[in-house]
DNA sequence: TCAAAGTGTTGCTCTAGGGCAATACTTCTT
DNA sequence: AAGAAGTATTGCCCTAGAGCAACACTTTGA
């Protein structure tokens, strides 16, 4: 198997069993792709039309608010699905930019291959499945949290629970993942 | 067709194409339950395994947290499906409570019969798509309103897309869907 | 039918976090 | 290697919204 597509069939092995064979026919649908640091993949206000797997490096999805606000939703690490997958669904323009945080290496799949997958390959129609759950968990938690709980301790789980955001990334981005200024969080990091 | 899955044919047949023999079949999986006014289908902390479609009234998945306030995500109005997704998919206890808001009649289906029509009726696996894909939109969509608007320009937004949450439930309600205390909302009504 | 419990409003005060400005430090770029 | 651009920290002041208390008003239930 090319090495590009060794970490999808693991990451699908992980899922689910996929027929090795079954793979290697469409497994081709994927793209790889190179990307420089700070590349953009889809502008806001874009309609997105693709699905993304990290091979290497780090995506983030964030939002522009009028007032010149960066909110980060999401960051996709190795080994992650990522799109703006409100926009994936609805063919909407996306409130989302899709950006290398850093020198990225990622497979990209078409909407429509996509989708032709999810309809055909009932393993595929698992994964599918299994992303939109986690993304529903994931986010629901986001909400409880931003409402229940004060920036100190939203700060205090994300140590616990996604250490290497805080490693990994800028304070700026740290903060516009936790709906604070890179101020505030500075000024947290002193109380911890 | 018994009178009380009327509404539920007309749901999935707004989101596919189902076989009305086939519904005649599986729609028995659905048990019919009127509840109170207040009265609780489940408890937060309990492992959730139902999922709920709404007949008449209106169901209320709201949070406590740890210093007592509460926390709505979702009011599920008429011809709407509730349940708490994350338990249901995780089979965690729920953090989340389910109430009845008002008078309501809503058919129950156990986890293991919905998600044995998952499996097995390509139909129902398609509408539960589109229930993960529609839950996830409105979480994301509040993820970026609790971040990114003010407590004022969240109330506008309700007013224009949710009226029928500001006209039919108490301000103690709307103010912690809203994430706000109900005096802060008093105070907003005042503004607009 | 009348108490009791819940709901809405408003005045007062308090606090978490925002925003600006100054400074130091790091990293790109050429 | 040096200037430019971005990042982090900290002092100062400001504001949105919280929390409490008091009062009026509905609803509900025996």
């Amino acid at each position: 198997m090319n090495d590009v597509y060794v970490k999808l069939y693991d990451y699908l092995q992980r899922k689910t069993q996929v027929e090795k064979n079954a793979f290697l026919d469409y497994c081709h649908y994927f793209k790889l792709k190179t990307l420089k640091r700070n590349e953009v993949l889809l502008h806001q206000n874009t309609v997105c039309n693709f699905n993304i797997f990290v091979n290497k490096g780090c995506l983030r999805f964030y939002s522009n608010s009028e007032e010149g606000k960066e909110l980060t939703r999401y960051f996709a690490f190795e080994n992650k699905f990522g799109t703006s997958l409100t926009s994936l669904i609805s063919q909407e323009p996306s409130n989302e930019n899709i950006q290398a945080v850093e020198k990225s290496e990622v497979l990209i799949i078409s909407r429509n291959d996509f989708y032709h997958l999810v309809k055909t390959i009932p393993e595929i129609n698992l994964v599918y499945r299994d992303i939109l759950e986690m993304a529903y968990i994931t986010t629901t938690k986001r909400v409880y949290n931003f409402q229940g709980e004060s920036a100190l301790d939203r700060l205090k789980w994300l140590m616990k629970y996604q250490p290497f955001i805080l490693t990994r990334l800028s304070n700026k981005m740290v903060a516009s993942y936790l709906g604070i200024t890179p101020y505030t969080l500075s000024r947290l990091k002193t109380e911890l």
